[in-house]
Formats: structure tokens, C-alpha cells, sequence
DNA sequence: ATTAGTGCAAACCGTTTGCAAAAGC
DNA sequence: GCTTTTGCAAACGGTTTGCACTAAT
């Protein structure tokens, strides 16, 4: 069970499980896509806000979730850990993201970057568009 | 010569022609790199910080320039009308980026919009890595 | 019992805004 | 001369921090 990888997790970093971490890795667990900090605060009354931050803090240091810059903010999600590697595109119009995965990708930013002369290390990629839904408004 | 064709697209876009406005773009031309608001504020002693941010704004309105997400903060450089489409590679280490061009990139975004079902507008691509300085230091 | 984490309130810092003076047209 | 922009100071909003209390080990 995911959970069980979570404990593990951070009990590997030296850090205590406590209810707002699994509340929020279970929200994580939920909502399968990336999530802001902001709905984050406004979905779970029952956890302080700075504590949420600081859980965001130790679950990223912990490797269980991960920043995922779209459009003008930051998100988060569960780390590849959880969800294997995969890239978002992002509807404009509803910014509901979908997941996508492709070699070619992977492929071709390993390529660039070593075309530039740089050892790959990471690399980020969104694609953004309009889906169905709102193109036929 | 690129300061006139500022001049243009601030009067397109109904807006005079300012010493902040023309000393922020010359900046921009010099620079040939992705530039930070703090940087702009650190190296403009003689603007304030306030028009630093109501330039970046009119500029952006204006076309002339275009946010660059990098790492962690957001960065400005000037828009494809000054330089063409291109994308970036940078290094974790010493946070120098450089430019790439590749068809490979667009078409690709292109294609995996398309199969994820939405209309494609555009994308945001970066690549990280360590450069060859930073690698045998 | 000891250590780590939470809630709260206050501080912080980057960004925005209202207003009077200055620059652009 | 009228309109737009700037500089300044104050406000703002999201994030962080210090501290006493509580939960976890």
C-alpha cells in the first residue's frame, strides 16, 4: 500500500509521521494532479496553513512529492516515487492538466542537452492547449 | 537597429517613449540571457523598483519582452520578435543558460498536445545539466 | 522522558497601489 | 496644456519564523 512507501519514507529521513502528513499525502493520493498550496489550505480547515507549508517542506525533502512550476504558480505533486516520470499538458482555458508519457521526450531533452555541451541532469517541460471541452464552447 | 523597432510597439500599443522604458530594453539587448526583476533592480540604481515592475509590465503588454520561467523565480528576456524561438538549457551548478534552437522540440510539443486531445497555443520547455566548467572543477 | 511537530501571531519580503510631482507628446 | 509615467511611501498577500503547547517515539 502507498502508505506504507509514505512511513517508510519518512522514517528514512528522521521525521515522525504525524496526522496533517498523512492527511495531506493521502489529499496528494487523491487528487492525481498537481495541486497548489493554496487549495491545499482551503481543503484541509483542520491543519494551519503554516503548518501546511512546513509539511511541504519535509514531504519534499523527504522525496515524496514534487514542484511542478505550471502556468504562473507553483504545484505539487507525488514524486515519481509514487508516479512514474510523466509530463503535464495544461488547458488553457479550464487548467485542468492531463499526464502524458513519452519516451521521445526524455530522448530529445537528453540529446539537447548534450548538443549544448552539459551533462543532463533534469529538465522540465509543459505543454499547454485547449481541450475538447472548451474549444466547443 | 532594435531601439526603433521598441518604439514601435510602445506607440502601437499607445505608450511614450520613457528613459526607464528605452535604458530597461537596452539592458535586455545587452544582457542576451534570461534576467531576473532582482537583477534589473540591482543593476538600474537610478530607476526605482516600483517602475522596474510597471516597466516589466508594459513591456510585456508591448510584446518586447516575455517571462521565462528558470529554476526557481521567473526571468525576462526579450520576445521572439527581437530574438527568435528558442529554448534553454542551463547549469545547476553556475546557473549560466544557454540557447537552442530545434524543430525537434516544437514538433514534438506539437505532436503530444495533439494526442493528449487538445488544440496546442504553446509550451514551456527547460533543459538542466552541468556544464563542462562546472563538471571538471 | 525526550525529541520533533503543530498552532498561533507576528515578522518578513517581494510586489502592487494611490497620490503628487515630473516627463512626454 | 493635457496625458502618461515616475518616485515615493504605504499597503498588501503569500510565506516564514519564534515561541509555548502538544503529539510522536
Amino acid at each position: 500500500m502507498q502508505t506504507t512507501l509514505l512511513k517508510e519514507r519518512l522514517k528514512a529521513h528522521g521525521m515522525s509521521i504525524t496526522k496533517p502528513r498523512t492527511r495531506i499525502f493521502e489529499y496528494f493520493l487523491m487528487a492525481e494532479r498537481p495541486v497548489t498550496i493554496q487549495e491545499l489550505v482551503a481543503e484541509n480547515n483542520t491543519i494551519h496553513y503554516a503548518t501546511i507549508y512546513r509539511t511541504i517542506h519535509s514531504l519534499m525533502q523527504a522525496g515524496v512529492i514534487q514542484q511542478v512550476p505550471i502556468g504562473f504558480t507553483y504545484t505539487y505533486e507525488l514524486s515519481d516515487v509514487f508516479k512514474p516520470h510523466h509530463h503535464h499538458v495544461t488547458c488553457e482555458v479550464c487548467h485542468k492538466s492531463m499526464i502524458v508519457h513519452s519516451r521521445d521526450i526524455e530522448n530529445l531533452m537528453h540529446r539537447v542537452t548534450i548538443q549544448a555541451g552539459m551533462q543532463p541532469t533534469r529538465h522540465h517541460f509543459e505543454a499547454y492547449g485547449i481541450c475538447q471541452a472548451c474549444v466547443s464552447e
